[in-house]
DNA sequence: TAAAAGTCGACTGTCGACAATCCATCCCAA
DNA sequence: TTGGGATGGATTGTCGACAGTCGACTTTTA
């Protein structure tokens, strides 16, 4: 699957009924965007190292903009690089799953209180529509649709808020909700009780009460929490990774002392675990 | 001021007893480096352009190394890139020191209320140890050491509460702290009363009340706040630079409808704001 | 036999050159 | 004069090649 590349074919000359109308940025956020989706489709599953090279030939370009779609994705999230060893799409340990859970909580509680002072009526149809959207979907038992749309949701709300920093940061700690929403192939236990949930955030946020608003998603999203480690401490279980703690710190510190044995002069050999 | 280069200098020919014991990462994390205690010294403020082509040159590498660079420090919230425009330091308008003021409390008082429970009497004297640096700081008017130990007080609570998330995300936004406390060059009003500040803080911690952990955390924050903002603003409004709003989204909405014009067939010229 | 020391392939890091863009400036017609 | 369009320099995006590092494997040595 080739992207389309700005050596191959500059703006000015491509023909303007091409297959995508607005398409078209920098090569390297074309890349970032397959691997993005392949990663939350679960087709890249976590921990699988991203190759350069690889990545180019598949993607029939340079590895310069690989490398940049790469740090892109570092940047969300999704992606961890250590010195000299390439990426890996993130490993979601029961431990970070419960850490990133909590601070969503945190966020987007913050993030309602905020919104419930500011969303209009316009603001409140979209929320509405996202909703009964749900609700069709919980109903045809459409899965995947009902996780997108309550990521949207919840993104429409911590956007809403006003608060960009906010969001930013929202921004990449959802993206690690999204990896593990594919990881585990059922999320919810009861779809119906997820529409309603959300409705019940979305009555808050009307009531424009700060604190209620705060203590509803920060419940509803603990409640999620509890579904969610079971799932994927259970998905871990069975052929999953040994390592549960930190692959990264760990290397760090380990990268650390090396150099530093190093300048004592010894050799790196025969002191490091294989 | 050259970069000791991979190239000019392996690692396994360097003189064992040179200046640095530790140092000796890839140019690229040298380079991020440098430019991060520029920044964070003020040598180069807000808002400046960094060229890809000047650092190289000034740093006596390649521009590889140096993107590598601004990627990282892009990571880290204290330099933001454009597609086709490059990087450039982050400048802080007073909207977004207020979000990263609340954020900070935010993330800080849920840090603190971990912390409170976790806190080994080792880490307190260590936290006793900062505590009486910044009085001896204090006391003799030295601004920036204070600065120092402030910052080296507030991340030691947010590692200690061994949230791991919590503490990487705290990350990116001290970065954007650490921004305008060189950029306000007189950020305390009244350095005793920092000590105290920090000292309730401690207490609070020694107290195991999560509760109140958190509250005398957000309180602290808050106070800072205030002085903050009027220096910022201040400092702003003399040859600060016009535009308040978001740079950075314009820009990309601003981009978007170019290259859809572009898809119909118009021009890109002549329907641009210069 | 096991630890230490070479060897080798697979990758990432860095370089220098070119292509594509952006932006300021200039030119020209209305 | 003023807006639309062309031009050119400065700067980022992309490429292909080579250098350096990491780990696994093999060989040596006690």
């Amino acid at each position: 699957m080739a992207v389309p590349g700005r050596t191959a074919a500059p703006r000015a000359t491509r023909p303007l009924n091409g297959v995508s109308p607005i398409a078209f940025r920098t090569i390297a956020e074309q890349i970032a965007g397959s691997i993005r989706e392949a990663i939350a489709q679960g087709r890249i599953p976590p921990a699988t190292r991203l190759l350069e090279l690889s990545l180019a030939r598949e993607m029939g370009t340079s590895r310069a903009p690989v490398r940049e779609a790469l740090n892109q994705l570092e940047r969300e999230g999704l992606v961890v690089k250590e010195p000299n060893r390439g990426a890996r799409v993130v490993e979601l340990t029961e431990e970070t799953v419960r850490e990133v859970a909590s601070l969503r909580g945190l966020l987007e509680g913050f993030a309602a209180s905020l919104a419930a002072e500011r969303l209009t009526t316009t603001e409140f149809k979209t929320l509405d529509a996202i909703l009964s959207d749900m609700d069709r979907a919980a109903q045809r038992g459409e899965y995947a649709r009902l996780v997108e749309l309550d990521y949207q949701f919840h993104a429409f709300i911590c956007r809403a808020s006003g608060h960009r920093t906010l969001y930013e940061t929202w921004t990449v700690i959802s993206g690690k909700v999204r990896l593990y929403l594919s990881t585990t192939n059922l999320m919810y236990r009861d779809l119906k009780a997820v529409v309603r949930g959300h409705g019940e955030i979305l009555a808050a946020l009307r009531s424009q009460d700060k604190a209620r608003a705060n203590r509803v998603m920060q419940e509803h999203l603990g409640e999620m929490l509890n579904d969610f480690v079971a799932k994927v401490a259970r998905t871990n279980r069975r052929g999953g990774p040994k390592q549960q703690s930190s692959t990264f710190r760990e290397s760090r510190r380990a990268r650390r002392l090396a150099v530093a044995r190093l300048s004592r002069g010894e050799s790196l050999h025969g002191k490091r675990s294989r």
